[in-house]
DNA sequence: AATTAATACCACCTTAAGATAGTATTAAAT
DNA sequence: ATTTAATACTATCTTAAGGTGGTATTAATT
């Protein structure tokens, strides 16, 4: 029950730059050194962000990210989908295909009720409404 | 937000032995056929629950395992701490390592209820508490 | 025009989960 | 005693996620 590592880093680089101005940019090198991500893997992460468009990326000398839309309007889901497009989707919990009302799992009806709030959780909160600090480790 | 691929083929085997009488005895190679689960696979994943007294193993010739003890005493969330004892731990949604009410991570505030809900549902529910229908694809 | 500092792309390495293969051990049935 | 059918153990293969390295492209600065 844990987000996996390139959600996790994408979560914390976007809570970050929120935390700025509106229109702030921001280099790569310096986002890894202070959220101590790997450079590389994050270059990968905020590119595939950018083709998402939840930022924008700017080439050349003076180039960097910022935000595509005010942290208000980037929820958890959003950036949670980018990389896992089937949380949008109901996914049975014991990884049998089909599972709904109809071809119910062992574990349908238990679990229908907390995915539920999980998944109005991560719709309601967005980059504005969560905390900055402790970002790192 | 997936159990992974053993823990839910522990639970899958564990609810189907679960529904037949009680001291039954089952052997890997039905289950496994009957569940449509590599056998091989299976015997790993028997062993393990086996060495966690969850189920009796009995070798030889008409050897088998069954449950170690009734369906209404085996919660969900002693499957799943088998074979990833992190469950029971706090763990941080965003894998930064202290994540309590003194070092908060971004989303410990919006993650601490339903978490709670999850683990009280997998503490409240036991094997006789679960649909024993569409245990297979 | 050359340099520099940024993102973009492509290929590969590493690690852990998932899965398979072969053999050893156990114990009932013959 | 031998055979047989079960679990137990050990080693290996496969796959996908996580991560690294090198080069190309872009665009401001000099």
């Amino acid at each position: 029950m844990q987000l996996n590592n390139t959600v996790q880093y994408a979560i914390r680089v976007l809570s970050y730059m929120s935390a700025g101005e509106e229109e702030t940019l921001y280099n790569v090198k310096a986002l890894s050194e202070e959220l101590e991500i790997s450079y590389k893997f994050l270059t990968k992460i905020m590119t595939v962000l950018s083709k998402a468009d939840l930022i924008v990326s700017i080439r050349g000398r003076v180039g960097g990210f910022k935000l595509a839309k005010k942290p208000s309007q980037i929820a958890l889901i959003d950036i949670i989908s980018v990389f896992d497009p089937n949380i949008k989707e109901d996914i049975c919990l014991l990884g049998l295909g089909e599972c709904d009302s109809a071809h119910k799992c062992a574990l349908h009806d238990q679990w229908i009720k907390p995915k539920a709030d999980i998944q109005k959780m991560l719709e309601e909160t967005t980059l504005d409404g969560i905390d900055k600090n402790n970002l790192k480790f």
